[in-house]
DNA sequence: TAATTTTATAGTCTAAATTTATAATAATGA
DNA sequence: TCATTATTATAAATTTAGACTATAAAATTA
């Protein structure tokens, strides 16, 4: 039994299909086909079931290729260890950000943090918090930057900033003569959401939830961005609510339609997510000095409270 | 990097020298040379001191060498994995047990087991407790019976059942008229102990602790084996404490000798203890089954307390 | 300094991994 | 249903990697 063999496993469980295995390792079909051949008569036992398309693993199998990641994270953090020796910080990093921090947050660290290690090549994928999960678990994301705390048992959270929410109240509201903004004002039925999926909304929700247990949602007008809320806010159609880093980036004239809430202020926690067994945790680290060194000097919010970005 | 290579290298690093590191291999001292050579050259490290004599292991080395442990630990599960899917419980199987316990439970388990397990290949060692601690995290033990709990990180523990002390008081005894024996009755001071390192005589000294706090070890008659502690114990030496399966042992003529301690009576927690990666679960589980099976008609106490094996 | 122990290197052999080419098989679509 | 396509398996050839024997080099010990 050989890493290579594993890999190859991992390869043709992921892409349930020999052909594209073969290409994602740089080898050709035939040598994952004898490869895991000679694996499974080693082992003597059956891992894929060639007989279904697309192939499925057995039941040995599946827990073969679980065993095999773990096999194959723990052979990685061999080159970790080197690097970190070395003090070299490089190499592919894919790391994952959800959408309503993505805009706003990436901006402000992305220039700096290339400069800073221009050996790290980022990959950075705009994904859901769903998402997330799922490639952090599969080892197809190397961290991601999301809302917290996810309770999620294989996901280690490291946490970046607390981000305020702030209430964008358009002309003609009901809260619009209000300087400060309790969370007792709000009512989700005149609140502008979020499609389903993300995170912000969850915790809109969350937010509105926690003066009012029933949430009748029959009507509610949903969008994909929240440059979208706001353009729908001032058409009229309700009120919405922004994280903080967004309101930065408001037109001017708009401005006066911000309130902030009275402390402590309700906010979402924003960390960096990663994997348990702290893979690449060099560039992690990295990444976390970089982007909290840099909101340091945009966000200076101490008294809030955190609402969950679970869906309930 | 194969993980042959990386058996190499923990064989190395374990004999501190390449031509033994090779017999144990069961190949030639150039193959790991070689071997060594290319997984040096491909990370780009040096991970043995080969100046130093016994050779040493480098900063980085050390740091390898120990995931190249969890690694081929990770590795050798696939056959566990194997081997539950298939109900076969067999291959080598390396058992530490302590001298207090192995005269007494070894023949009353050994043959069920070999009978019920006939492929299991069994490698039983008399070991202290420490040595049985080094032995499980370095991997020599796959497991091992012994006092517990033992508080240690590493160890994971599963009771196989609980001895309680039993007082062995020779005629002419301060004792001799007591029909059950009470800690606060235990004097140090007139106690045969068994010689350093024995966990037993660790009990025994925290036993007698519990009523008298400073021990004077100036003067104590000290022995390696319990059977020898009786001898003394009959030539007016001074009482001892057995553990309750070594009464069975003791000839019928000096059962009169033996007293029980007042309930709930002092005892020893034995337990099959091993490594937290939990491999060969299957054959551990097949002890803990067969040696609880067989103790459950032999102690049949309910009523104990437990007395720490540890040296304070 | 000679003898011994230990590691490294050179050359050779063998087995293993990979490739190309092609066959076999299953799925798809006219 | 039958050709077309997609996919996996097999065969033969090639390359690479792992292991061995023999021996050199270096360090240690007597």
């Amino acid at each position: 039994m050989t890493i290579t063999q594993l890999k190859y496993a991992l390869s043709i469980a992921e892409h349930k299909n020999f052909t594209k295995a073969a290409e994602k390792c740089f080898v050709t079909q035939p040598t994952l086909s004898t490869q895991i051949q000679k694996l499974e008569d080693e082992l003597d036992v059956v891992i894929f079931d060639r007989g279904k398309k697309p192939i499925e693993l057995t039941e040995v199998g599946r827990k073969i290729v679980f065993q095999a990641r773990n096999i194959v994270n723990e052979a990685e953090r061999i080159q970790d260890i080197v690097d970190q020796q070395k003090g070299f910080i490089g190499g592919e990093f894919r790391l994952g950000i959800i959408p309503t921090v993505m805009p706003t947050l990436l901006p402000m660290f992305l220039q700096n943090f290339i400069k800073k290690y221009p050996k790290v090549k980022l990959k950075i994928e705009e994904l859901t918090t769903e998402e997330i999960l799922t490639r952090i678990s599969d080892g197809h994301l190397d961290a991601a930057i999301a809302a917290t705390p996810l309770e999620s048992d294989n996901i280690k959270e490291r946490v970046l900033y607390y981000e305020p929410f702030v209430a964008y109240v358009p002309n003609n509201h009901r809260l619009r003569d209000k300087k400060t903004i309790e969370v007792s004002d709000l009512d989700i039925d005149d609140m502008l959401l979020l499609e389903d999926g993300h995170c912000f909304r969850d915790g809109v929700i969350n937010l509105c939830k926690s003066f009012k247990d029933q949430i009748d949602d029959s009507f509610q007008l949903e969008s994909g961005s929240i440059e979208t809320l706001i353009k729908l806010s001032n058409e009229g159609l309700g009120m919405t609510l922004l994280p903080y880093l967004h309101t930065l980036d408001v037109k001017e004239k708009l401005n006066p339609n911000l309130r902030h809430f009275k402390e402590p202020s309700p906010a979402r926690e924003v960390s960096i997510i990663y994997h348990k067994s702290e893979l690449k945790m060099q560039i992690i680290d990295a990444l976390h000095n970089v982007i909290s060194g840099i909101i340091r000097g945009a966000i200076a919010f101490q008294n809030v409270e955190i609402i969950s970005p679970l869906p309930k």
